[in-house]
RNA sequence: CGGGAAGUAGCACAGCUUGGUAGUGCACUAGUUUUGGGAACUAGGGGUCGCAGGUUCGAAUCCUGUCUUCCCGACCA
């Protein structure tokens, strides 16, 4: 039976999306345009993301930090390309206490500055670098439109900075940190990405280039997923940011920055879930495994439900048993809205014939199997073949809305029925870019470094083309 | 920030045109009976009608402002 609460997401993307984050209860509106309170089960998710993210940071040398929320206005001027990038979007606060501030200071909306700030008084020599910092945090921009995990102006993030003495260390950051964020999504979250550098006119304000890690939901929007800057010595000359060389010479140092929001969470929404409610593929799942009891005060049911729960917690598989005292009916629907991957069906009828049944969320199948059956065993490989399904599903839909163009007259046929990832050669012209967008919004997601020429002259004015960039509509 | 729509209990809505003591369904609480796809009955609790002004003897209802949400653009993770 559909949730009445979820439209459909055939009839209404953006309100089924709404919808889903609502009946889920990912998050709730506050009092203030943008600012969300992420509720159990969101935050859930995040924690999740953080945790498998941060090992991998850590495994990788990073360290974690905590930078202020506020930068003076001065400090955050100094890097004029970074100030002009954000100024529309940066949140000031310009009085303490009953006083009128002497300098206004800005709610960060990235810390680049800060860090910098910071960094050039702890370092002098090359034997100081690198330095692999991180941070938890949230910022905040004062965007125009908002939509609950896609656009909000404050937001969860964490952004990695790193200085380092050559230029190749931090060329090989960037690229490592991309490498991270390509893993996450496709063995995580299940989600097929492309990676690849933005454009001039698409890559973040200061950087020297701009790595992306672009993904396509259900709806053939784009969706930017974790972005890797090299910034060069850029912020480093700003700020002043200096080391002693092995040449016993001033140098400025190459640096770094990396990010993946909770926005994140929009997208596993967007690519994996559906009418029913939220589908989780089970390595981001809070709760991987929900057993439901049927039937009151029925000794075999309840023991052999302890003993699951026992069996599988004691494995590693995030489980729990719903003991409450709905009917069973309304405990299965509230674990698909919720996305848990496999529910466990515990009643007396099934028993009798030393039987249980056992639902998975992604395809809502429901399988049976034997009651003595090894269950830890059972539920591993079910979460392991719900996980690759998933991304072959994801996988699949990402290739049916993959289109190739050759002229303007393609682009617009693509754009006008269904949006998605458009392949084209681009002559690297920004005009091109920009006569591009005037068709649905449609930018360039990036430039595909080593992706096949398929064509020679430039989808939009027929010269010759340097580029094989993806384009789409995003979020 | 432009164009449109909307805000009444946790949620979904009626009431507003034509001003006169706040309603319905779901959810919630208690009890009883129930339990294999959102249980039933009985009895309850909960709203200064987004907020602030104004008009009026009297405002959910009329007027002004403002905040918030949603949709469509422009801007952006």
């Amino acid at each position: 039976m559909k949730n009445e609460a979820i439209t459909s997401r055939d009839e209404d993307f953006a309100k089924w999306y709404t919808d889903v984050v609502r009946a889920a209860k990912l998050c709730d509106y506050s009092s203030v345009k943008g600012c969300m309170v992420i509720e159990p089960n969101g935050y859930a998710i995040w924690e999740k993301m953080q945790e498998i993210l941060d090992k991998k940071f850590k495994e990788l040398g990073h360290v974690n930090v905590a930078m202020p929320v506020l930068i003076p206005e001065n400090l955050l001027k100094k890097e004029g390309e970074l100030v002009n990038g954000f100024a529309p979007e940066v949140a000031w606060i310009t009085q303490g206490g009953s006083k009128d501030l002497e300098e206004r200071l800005a709610f960060r909306p990235t810390s680049e500055t800060l860090f910098c700030d910071y960094y050039k008084d702890h370092i002098s020599s090359y034997r100081d670098l690198p330095k692999l910092y991180n941070q938890w945090c949230n910022v905040i921009r004062w965007e125009k439109e908002t939509r609950p995990f896609l656009r909000s102006r404050e937001f969860w993030w964490q952004e990695g900075h790193t200085i380092h003495a050559t230029e190749q260390e931090a060329k090989e950051e960037t690229d490592r940190m991309m490498e991270v964020y390509k893993w996450f999504h496709h063995e995580i979250l299940a989600i097929p990405t492309v990676t690849g550098v933005k454009t001039e006119k698409e890559k973040f304000a200061g950087a020297e280039y701009t790595l992306t890690n672009e993904a396509l939901m259900y709806n053939g929007v784009a969706l930017q997923s974790g972005t890797s800057h090299y910034f060069g010595q850029k912020f480093a000359e700003a700020y002043d940011v200096k080391f002693l060389n092995k040449d016993n010479k001033q140098e400025y140092v190459y640096q770094t920055s990396w990010g993946t929001t909770t926005r994140m969470i929009g997208g596993l929404i967007m690519v994996h879930s559906d009418d029913f409610g939220l589908v989780l593929p089970p390595r981001i799942a809070p709760k991987q495994v929900v057993i439901i009891p049927i039937g009151k005060d029925n000794e075999e049911v309840d023991s052999l439900c302890n003993k699951y729960k026992e069996q599988l917690t004691k494995a590693g598989v995030d489980c729990y048993i719903d003991n409450t005292d709905k009917s069973p009916g309304f405990k299965f629907a509230e674990a698909e809205v919720n996305g848990i991957p496999v529910r466990i069906e515990v009643g007396a009828r099934d028993l009798a014939e030393n039987k249980i049944t056992v639902a998975r969320r992604d395809t809502r199948e429901k399988l049976t199997t034997e009651a003595d059956t090894d269950i830890v065993t059972y539920v591993k490989v079910l979460l392991d073949t719900i996980q690759r399904d998933m991304y072959e599903r994801a996988v699949e839909r990402r290739d049916k809305l993959t289109f190739e163009a050759h002229n303007l007259e393609d682009m617009e046929k693509i754009l006008n029925t269904q949006p998605g990832f458009i392949h084209a050669m681009w002559c690297g012209d920004e005009a091109c870019e920009t006569r591009i967008k005037e068709i649905k919004g449609c930018k360039s997601r990036c430039i595909v470094e080593d992706g096949e020429k398929i064509d020679d002259k430039c989808v939009c004015c027929g010269k010759e083309a340097k580029h094989h960039v993806i384009w789409g509509i995003q979020y």
